[in-house]
DNA sequence: TCTTTACGGTACTGGCCGTACCTTAGTTGT
DNA sequence: ACAACTAAGGTACGGCCAGTACCGTAAAGA
């Protein structure tokens, strides 16, 4: 459908690989998991689904593939204040999983089963990564006295991108109301992490 | 294929309703709901999809009749103290999640993509509904003096359960061992409903 | 008994995944 | 320069499944 040099030109290796991922990258962001066939993602990187299974050995990988490259990674906050970082980790959280992106792994997640061997590295999954930005922000707080040290528990420091991410399990698609986004840091993060009660009595 | 009365007797109604129905939930415990395919519902309810698709628009629809039908609601728990009860609620749903039905409800949710207007009333949807047992027991737990009466908010409430709902989100199918669990409750929830800490200075 | 309703049977379209097989072009080694 | 190999292109399947169409026929109601 779009080769580049038309004429006697055949892709192959590299160039051809890069195509296929191209087109169901297009595919992807157009139609969403549900929508990535074998038969467009050929025809729009102008080849057949042989080329395809050569290098994928089904939908599922190659959308997987593909969602690696939708994959952005933000940098992290430093606003100097621990309600400053939370907030905007938060909000870019809010941002990615509201936008196509967040459609599709979840699509991707559903369509792996669970037993997400293939998913395992793509980010947001392993929990440690997950956590990394939170221990980070947190031991910066702690360091100027606004959070306890204990609150440094990878439970503890990740319970509020857990709960935004809460939202979008139960309630559907879209982004979360900022309004919400606050409660969570007002109402649960920063009671939780700044100084932990004493048992009662 | 297993007509009750067989010979002469035609079902209608009801009748052949409530077989369709139970033929579903079985192909729905069986195969979950990837497997639940119209022809195998028909086969098995000894009709075809014709009176299937009389009485659902399509598979998703039946799927969610079917899995209504298994969801449960166990009795709420009264230890007479707070941290049982949680340990309780929290054991309930973690069995609840990790048994098939856990499964089959993440690819119904999964299916009917984020919008769920036909799930919508399945329990644990609507909030409401999740809130409401965990204000229950905290607001016995208030009247002990167990608990901050801050605490009576369903975003705060819910804490637990969320974080038990993450680890199924993330890491896949099996249950969550009891320690993530003791984990939530002491090290997160307990320390956030117990007393909360005053704003620093 | 006659009419209406809905079930049973069957066949079909259409979409899609995954595979097979063969032809043809580009690449590599000699 | 030529041969041998590798990988791309073309095309046609098989199989599965959702959803639809049509028709004969049993049950329910008047």
């Amino acid at each position: 459908m779009e080769r580049p040099g038309a004429g006697g030109t055949r892709r192959r290796g590299a160039a051809l690989e890069e195509a296929i991922l191209r087109a169901a990258v297009d595919e992807l962001t157009e139609s969403g998991y549900a929508g990535l066939t074998m038969d467009k993602v050929a025809a729009r990187a102008g080849t057949n689904k042989n080329a395809i299974y050569r290098r994928w050995p089904n939908r599922l990988a190659l959308g997987i593939a593909a969602y690696r490259r939708l994959a952005t990674t933000a940098p992290l906050p430093d606003t100097g204040e621990l309600r400053g970082d939370v907030l905007e980790l938060l909000r870019q959280a809010n941002r990615n999983w509201s936008s196509p992106y967040g459609v599709i792994l979840r699509d991707l997640l559903a369509a792996s089963g669970g037993a997400s061997e293939l998913l395992a590295q793509t980010q947001e999954q392993s929990g440690d990564a997950t956590a990394a930005p939170w221990l980070i922000i947190l031991g910066r707080a702690v360091a100027r006295g606004e959070a306890s040290p204990e609150a440094l528990h990878p439970r503890v420091a990740t319970v509020a991108i857990v709960l935004l991410r809460n939202e979008f399990v139960v309630r559907g698609v879209p982004a979360a109301p900022d309004e919400v986004i606050v409660e969570i840091v007002d109402e649960v993060y920063l009671p939780l992490v700044r100084r932990r009660a004493p048992l009662p009595s």
